[in-house]
RNA sequence: GCCCGGGUGGUGAAAUGGUAGACACUGGGGACUUAAAAUCCCCUGACCGUUAGGUCGUACCGGUUCGAGUCCGGUCCCGGGCACCA
C-alpha cells in the first residue's frame, strides 16, 4: 500500500503516519472512552446480535441472507448480550443544529443525515393495561390525531412486558414459542420492512384513554424495541402497514379522518387513507381538520394526563462492543462487588493479549486469555475480570484526524497547540457511503471533545467533498460465493459451472472486485495514471472502472513533451510571428490557464480542465511555426505549469529542460492576462421557432438592435421568414437571435 | 420498502434555460515506411439525400417556456446507505 502510494507520487507527509491498531493510538481511544464515561455518555445495556450457532460467531447484517448464515446456511438466531454504548441519541438535536454551519458540505449528505437522525414530533400516550393495578403500555405516535381510530396495539417481540402479558393463559406456551420465533427474525431495518408482517395476539387488552375502548395487544414483528417506546398504537384506516396487518388478522377498522366532502366506509377500503382531512368520531375534535387540530389534541392529552408532547429521534445510541480481537479493548473491569469499574487512566493502555486462540467458541477471543481477563478491581482490589470485548473500529476513525495533527504527542491524545494550529480539517474527502454512519460518528465525537474542552471547534471539517465511488462488476456463485474476475468463464463459475449472478458494485475486498493502479503505473507511468484518473470523469460521480482511455492520456503527455522540445528550437530562433497566430495562441494559453486555476482552486471539475489542456496542446502544435518566439515560450511555460500539479514528474523535468534552475513547485502559477481573453468577433446563432437555422459572425460589441438588424438580413432569416414579419424576436447579444413565426 | 444520487453516441463524457455530443477511447479511411510499430491528418449519434440540406434524438410519459439534457409533476431502470463490511 505504502509502496503504491510512493510510486504514484502522492505527496503525503509520512512523518505523520499513524496506525489505529498500535497501542500508542488505541491507548488514547481508550482514554477518550474514559472521558466519555466521566461525562456520563457511556451506557451498559443488553442488545441483540445475529448469532450463528454453527459458526459460533456473531454475524453482521450483511452476512445474514434471508435469516440464514451466509457461510454455512444455518438459521441465524438473535442473542441478547450485555454491550457498551455511547449515548449518541442525546446529541440528536445538536447534530441537526450543527448542520447550519456546514455550508460547505454537499446538500445530499446533509439531507441523508437529517433523515438518519429523523426528528419527529408527536406524543407519548399511556394505555392502561386491563386487569392490572396501574400498569400501562406507553406508545409514541406522530399521529395523535388518529387516537380515536386505534383498534389494536402492536408491541415489539423484545418488549419487556411480553412474558408478563402472555403468562397464565391456557395457550401461553404456544404463544411464547411464536414470540420466540418472531424474536429470532433479526432487527436490521431492511429486514424488518421487507419481510412478511406477522404477529401474535397476547390475549390481553389495554384501554384507549381517549374513549375508554378495549384494545387488543399484539406482538408484531415490524415493531422495534430501539425505536420509540417499543410499542405502537395501530390505526389501520390511516396507516398502510396497520391496514395490511389488520386485514391479515381480521382486526376492526374505524375511520376517524374523512377526505374533504367524502365519507369513507371502512368495510369498502382497499388501502389506508393517509392524507389529511376532516376528523370524525373524535369527540370534541370531530369536524376539524386533523392537521390543524393536532396541537390542540396534544394539549388536551396533556391536560387530561393521558399523554405528553414528545420529540423522538430515529438516531440510536452507538453500540460499541464487538466480540472480536482487533480493536481497542474496552477499558472496563467487572467486579462482583463494585460492578463495572473504569480502568485508571494511568493504567492505560489495556493491551491486546498475545496468548489468544482464535477458535470460535462463541465468545470474544480475548476471553480465553487468562493473563488478559484476570485483573484486580481498580476500586476495591478484589479479583475481577476485564471486559472481553473490543471497540467498534468506527471509534478509531472518529478522531484519527486529530492524531494526524499531533502524531508524536506522547503524553496526550493530541497537543492543543497542534489542534489550534491545524484544526478543523479544511477539506475532508471521502465517499458518500460514509454519509450517515462515519460522518455522524465523526461529528458526534468532535462535539463531545469540544464540550470536554479538548478541542476548540465544534464541527470537525469545514468542507466535505464526496468523491464518486469506483465500481466494478462483481460475480457471485451460490456455492463458491464471491468470485474474482478470473474465476468466471463465460458467465459461469470456474469451479462448479453454475451460472454466476453479476452486479456492478462499489469496489470491496469482500466482493473481490478491486483493481489497483499498479498495472497502469507499470505500463504508462505514474503521471499518466494520475492524469487519467482526473480526465476520465467528474470526481464526484461514481465510475465503473475501465482503463480503455489510458492510452489517450499517455499520448497527451507525449505530445506535451514533444511540443516543449520543439518550442525550444522556436524560441531560440527568436522569430516574429503573425498577429493572428500570436493572438490565437495567447487566447488558448490564457483561457486554459484561467480554466485550470479555477478548477484547481475552486470547482474541482478536473475532467473538463484536462480536456482544455488537450486543446491547448493542439493550439501550440498548430501555431508553433507561425507564432512569435516569446508567445510560444509563454504558452509552453503556461502548459507546463498547469500540468505539473497533475503530472509532477514530467512537469519538473520539462521545467528544467525549458531552462529553469529552481523547482517548478517553488515557482508561482502564472497570472491570467485578461486582455488575451478578449475576442473581437463572435458567432451568433439564428433560430426560427427555437430551431437552429443558421449563424452569422458579428463583432463582439454588437448591440441588441444592431444584432437584430443583422440577423434579419441573414440568409437563414430570408429563407425561413419569406418576407413575412416575425411575431416575436428574442435577441441575446453574443449568443442568438430567435424568430417566432 | 424507506432515504440519497445517477441515466446523454459503440465507450468515458461536455454543455450560466440559448448551436446537444467539447475533449478522449474504439472503429473506418489516408499520409509516412521496404514493412511493422510509433507519429500525423480526415471521418465517426441515427435515418433520408449525390451534394446543398432535412427529419429524429439526452431512460419513458406529461407540463412550463420564444427556446428544456438543464426547471416542474409522474413512471421505469441502475448505484449508494439502512446502524456488526468499514
Amino acid at each position: 500500500m505504502k509502496e503504491q502510494m510512493h510510486s504514484a507520487g502522492w505527496g503525503f507527509d509520512w512523518d505523520r503516519e499513524i496506525s489505529t491498531s498500535e497501542e500508542d493510538y488505541y491507548k488514547w481511544t481508550q482514554w477518550i472512552f474514559l472521558q466519555f464515561w466521566k461525562k456520563g455518555l457511556v451506557e451498559y445495556k443488553k442488545a441483540p446480535v445475529n448469532w450463528c450457532p454453527s459458526c459460533m460467531t456473531v454475524l453482521a447484517n450483511e452476512q445474514v441472507h434471508e435469516g440464514h448464515c451466509e457461510r454455512c446456511d444455518t438459521a441465524v438466531e438473535q442473542k441478547d448480550l450485555w454491550q457498551w454504548f455511547y449515548k449518541m441519541s442525546a446529541y440528536a438535536d445538536k447534530l441537526l443544529e450543527g448542520h447550519k454551519q456546514l455550508d460547505q458540505w454537499p446538500e445530499r449528505v446533509i439531507k441523508m443525515q437529517q433523515e438518519w437522525i429523523g426528528r419527529s414530533e408527536g406524543a407519548r400516550v399511556k394505555f392502561a393495561l386491563e386487569g392490572s393495578d396501574g400498569k400501562f403500555i406507553e406508545v409514541f405516535t406522530t399521529r395523535p390525531d388518529t387516537l380515536w381510530g386505534v383498534t389494536f396495539m402492536s408491541i415489539a417481540p423484545a418488549h419487556e412486558m411480553v412474558e408478563e402479558l402472555i403468562s397464565g393463559q391456557s395457550d401461553s406456551a404456544e404463544k411464547l414459542a411464536e414470540v420466540k420465533r418472531l424474536r429470532s427474525q433479526g432487527t436490521s431495518e431492511l429486514e424488518v420492512v421487507t419481510r412478511e408482517k406477522e404477529g401474535v395476539f397476547t390475549g390481553r387488552y389495554c384501554i384507549n384513554p381517549v374513549n375508554g375502548e378495549r384494545v387488543p395487544i399484539w406482538v408484531a414483528n415490524f415493531v422495534l424495541m430501539n425505536y420509540g417506546t417499543g410499542a405502537v398504537m395501530a390505526v389501520p384506516t390511516h396507516d398502510q402497514r396497520d391496514f395490511e396487518f389488520a386485514k391479515k388478522y381480521g382486526m376492526d377498522l374505524k375511520v376517524v379522518i374523512n377526505p374533504q366532502d367524502e365519507s369513507l366506509d371502512s368495510s369498502a377500503m382497499k388501502a389506508a387513507f393517509v392524507d389529511d382531512g376532516v376528523l370524525v368520531n373524535s369527540a370534541d375534535f370531530s369536524g376539524r381538520n386533523n392537521r390543524e387540530a393536532m396541537h390542540d389534541i396534544i394539549e388536551w392529552l396533556d391536560a387530561k394526563g393521558f399523554g405528553k408532547k414528545s420529540i423522538h429521534y430515529r438516531l440510536r445510541d452507538w453500540l460499541l462492543s464487538r466480540q472480536r480481537y482487533w480493536g481497542a479493548p474496552i477499558p472496563i473491569v467487572h467486579c462482583e462487588k463494585c460492578g463495572t469499574v473504569p480502568v485508571e487512566e494511568s493504567d492505560l493502555p489495556v493491551r491486546l493479549p498475545m496468548d489468544v486462540e482464535f477458535k470460535p467458541k462463541g465468545e470474544s477471543p480475548l476471553k480465553c486469555s487468562e493473563s488478559f481477563m484476570n485483573v484486580k478491581c481498580p476500586k476495591c482490589g478484589a479479583a475481577a475480570k476485564r471486559d472481553p470485548d473490543t471497540m467498534d473500529t468506527f471509534v478509531d476513525s472518529s478522531w484519527y484526524y486529530l492524531r494526524y495533527m499531533s502524531p508524536k504527542c506522547a503524553d496526550k491524545a493530541f497537543d492543543p497547540k497542534d489542534i489550534a494550529e491545524w484544526g478543523p480539517v479544511d477539506v475532508y474527502i471521502g465517499g458518500v457511503e460514509h454519509a450517515t454512519m462515519h460522518l455522524i460518528y465523526f461529528r458526534f465525537f468532535a462535539r463531545v471533545l469540544h464540550e470536554l474542552g479538548l478541542i476548540p471547534f465544534v464541527e470537525p471539517a469545514t468542507k466535505l467533498f464526496c468523491q464518486g465511488m469506483v465500481c466494478k462488476i462483481a460475480h457471485y456463485c451460490e456455492t463458491h460465493k464471491w468470485l474474482g474476475e478470473d474465476e468466471v468463464v463465460e458467465g459461469k463459475c470456474k469451479h462448479c459451472g453454475l451460472p454466476v449472478r453479476s452486479e456492478v458494485a462499489k469496489m470491496s475486498k469482500t466482493k473481490l472486485n478491486v483493481v489497483s493502479p499498479e498495472t497502469i503505473i507499470e505500463k504508462f507511468g505514474a503521471d499518466t495514471m494520475r492524469m487519467y484518473i482526473l480526465s476520465d470523469n467528474p470526481p464526484d460521480r461514481d465510475q465503473i472502472w475501465n482503463d480503455d482511455g489510458v492510452v489517450g492520456t499517455s499520448r497527451a503527455l507525449n505530445r506535451i513533451w514533444d511540443s516543449c522540445m520543439d518550442s525550444i528550437e522556436r524560441v531560440r530562433a527568436n522569430a516574429t510571428g503573425t498577429a493572428d497566430a500570436d493572438r490565437e495562441l495567447r487566447f488558448a494559453a490564457h483561457s486554459t490557464l484561467a480554466k485550470c486555476r479555477q478548477t484547481y482552486e475552486e470547482s474541482w471539475q478536473f475532467n473538463t480542465a484536462m480536456a482544455r489542456i488537450n486543446e491547448l496542446i493542439a493550439a501550440i502544435r498548430k501555431q508553433m511555426a507561425n507564432a512569435s518566439s516569446h508567445v510560444v515560450k509563454e504558452a509552453v511555460e503556461i502548459l507546463v505549469k498547469i500540468v505539473a500539479p497533475v503530472a509532477p514528474h514530467i512537469g519538473e523535468e520539462l521545467w528544467a529542460e525549458l531552462g529553469h534552475t529552481e523547482s517548478i513547485f517553488r515557482s508561482d502559477m502564472p497570472v491570467v492576462d485578461q486582455t488575451a481573453l478578449v475576442k473581437d468577433e463572435v458567432t451568433v446563432v439564428i433560430q426560427v421557432n427555437g430551431k437552429l437555422r443558421g449563424q452569422i459572425n458579428v463583432a463582439a460589441s454588437t448591440g441588441k438592435d444592431e444584432l437584430q438588424k443583422l440577423a434579419l438580413e441573414s440568409d437563414a432569416a430570408k429563407k425561413y421568414l419569406e418576407g413575412a414579419a416575425p411575431k416575436k424576436i428574442i435577441v441575446v447579444p453574443g449568443k442568438l437571435v430567435n424568430f417566432v413565426i
